[in-house]
DNA sequence: ACCGGGATGGGTAACGTTACCCACAACAAC
DNA sequence: GTTGTTGTGGGTAACGTTACCCATCCCGGT
């Protein structure tokens, strides 16, 4: 079942079928009707494989860490909405979350399958990288915060959010806050990166509130396991902290789980706050504390900024939104 | 970047190169050599698209219903795990779960764009249609229970799950135990499907026990509001239930929040139990009784099943496994 | 009657890779 | 010496689609 076919039921050329195909200029109504029906009737469909070879796939690739953090199903699920009614298809890799390898090999993967965008969450790779994968195919990129000629930026003010939530915490009256961060296994360690300036930001809040001496850091990374882990470790310190800030709410769920192992109990003990505000830190057992990205918008955004570098804008973007704090039970003044 | 260009830096033909690149038969160990000293040299990746064209993607596609759900990712992982040695990639496509029209459409992009194997996650097609995909396209099914010819399935004993979660609540001392479905938007409305099967076996064995009369289901969805929804209509009955099923971890994270919403305990007014055994089931805060399923075995299997079928197996496979009930702070015996 | 130009349709050469064949050399068996 | 046989390498025609170009036709203006 190929162009071939169509044109000869349709008694018209397989240019005419190609052209109706792509809306291309150049297709009375008349014909145009009559090969959408040949289409119909004989269940046509075009294959991305040849399309490919000459033209475009109508494929956006996204990048994604992994599938298990909770806040990636609405950038998803935006980015979706915007691209769906232009004919395009969403595809999902997995870049395998701390090793810059398998992340280089799921971008590889995109690039090889000749999607027509690139949506990257968080992609660990260094900014070089990003620029050569940008150089071939229109890119954006979700949770960095350089800036780039080559590529478009989504971004969350990190800042902002982890003053909000820091900042929650002093209010609260609290002193010994300590962080959870990620490390990543990337030599370069790009500073630019969403964990990179959480744990940055952190430092500096505390510092500028005279908490210098109280800054703890257990780098570990955005999961569940991490944050068990991470907690693990803030908690062997004495005196142990009264507050512990999370980078994301996934390793927020893991510190509340040490926690009640340690025989704590939250907040009465130690407060905790993530990030992300993903639907579970919302659930009443929960009720995490937590700093609130629109998710669904970022997604959106990517999208429309990857259909208009399809349509060949060059220039640059950066789009940011500004997060807000959700307080909830899991933060109250300290013991 | 070509094959050809390859091909005349290392002074060989492009069938030579194509050969090294597939592990055909016909290479010396030198010319071998050669070759991928190019390759590597030039940097050189094969275009997916162009293969395609001729021979097969290295491509496995998954279909999921949506990526909220964190149960999927321990099946996607293991599918990854299986396949990524064989130099395949997987890449994922959401269905858009309640709608047939969206599953349809996530389906077909997998087709048109020529993955080697699909693995489709509780698909809600008829089988028919799944059939027509599977002569195509080596297909897997996970999570429908009945027999075809054409495709391979995967499955948990759902049977068995749901004798265990009910039977345990029973056990407890429950009378009124309340159940939360999946209502599916297809006309045809496969009876084979998992969430058929739990309702089908949760209304089963509370006959057995002599407890016809206290079924009560909730036809919602397995997502967290649909598991919202439907425990505010169980509680609008007098008297309500004391216990309730959830036919998925998340549907029971929602009744978790409409209890907590209804001023009811858990479990001193209402137990509730799940199935998944997802980790977040497992939090401290949360402790839900569960049934557990080993969803990494589930995709290497499927992922091995795949392979086996690009390489031409013809005959079908079933293969179940044996699902664990978990207990937890959720259940407790009736007020 | 002639010309110009827009609208409409088709012919055809790619795109990069692989499957299928054939060619040749080296060597063993008669 | 002839005949197979095996190992090794290459030539080439597809695969399905689109971009580019060219051929008509029709209409209005001179």
């Amino acid at each position: 079942m190929t162009i071939t076919d169509v044109a000869s039921h349709a008694q018209v050329s397989t240019t005419a079928v190609s052209k109706v195909l792509r809306n291309a200029y150049g297709v009375s109504p008349a014909m145009r009707d009559r090969v959408r029906a040949a289409i119909d009737e004989l269940g046509y469909r075009p294959q991305a494989a040849a399309r490919a070879m000459r033209g475009r796939t109508f494929t956006i690739g996204v990048l994604l860490p992994h599938i298990r953090n909770p806040f990636f199903p609405d950038i998803v699920d935006g980015m979706t909405e915007q691209v769906a009614d232009a004919g395009y298809q969403v595809i999902m890799v997995q870049g395998g979350g701390a090793t810059p390898t398998a992340e280089r090999r799921a971008i590889e993967a995109l690039v090889d399958r000749q999607v027509d965008g690139i949506l990257m969450i968080a992609p660990l790779a260094s900014r070089t990288q990003l620029e050569e994968v940008a150089a071939t195919t229109p890119t954006v990129v979700l949770g960095r915060h350089e800036r780039s000629a080559v590529y478009d930026s989504v971004l969350d003010d990190d800042e902002a959010g982890t003053e909000l939530a820091v900042g929650h915490l002093i209010a609260l009256g609290h002193r010994r806050i300590a962080h959870i961060a990620q490390k990543d296994g990337s030599r370069s360690r790009p500073a630019a990166l969403l964990h990179a300036i959480r744990a940055r930001t952190y430092e500096r809040v505390m510092t500028e509130h005279g908490l210098a001496d109280h800054i703890a850091v257990a780098a570990t990374s955005y999961t569940e396991e991490g944050g068990h882990r991470g907690t693990r470790q803030l908690l062997a310190a004495t005196p142990r902290p009264t507050a512990i800030f999370a980078g994301a709410d996934m390793a927020a769920f893991g510190a509340l789980a040490a926690l009640h192992e340690a025989g704590l109990r939250v907040p009465a003990d130690v407060s905790v706050a993530g990030y992300d505000n993903t639907s579970m830190a919302a659930l009443a057992h929960i009720s995490l504390t937590s700093v609130d990205q629109d998710g669904a918008i970022m997604g959106r955004t990517a999208g429309r900024l990857l259909l208009e570098r399809v349509e060949g804008r060059a220039s640059s973007v950066r789009f940011v939104v500004t997060p807000t704090l959700v307080p909830r039970a899991s933060t109250a003044p300290p013991p």
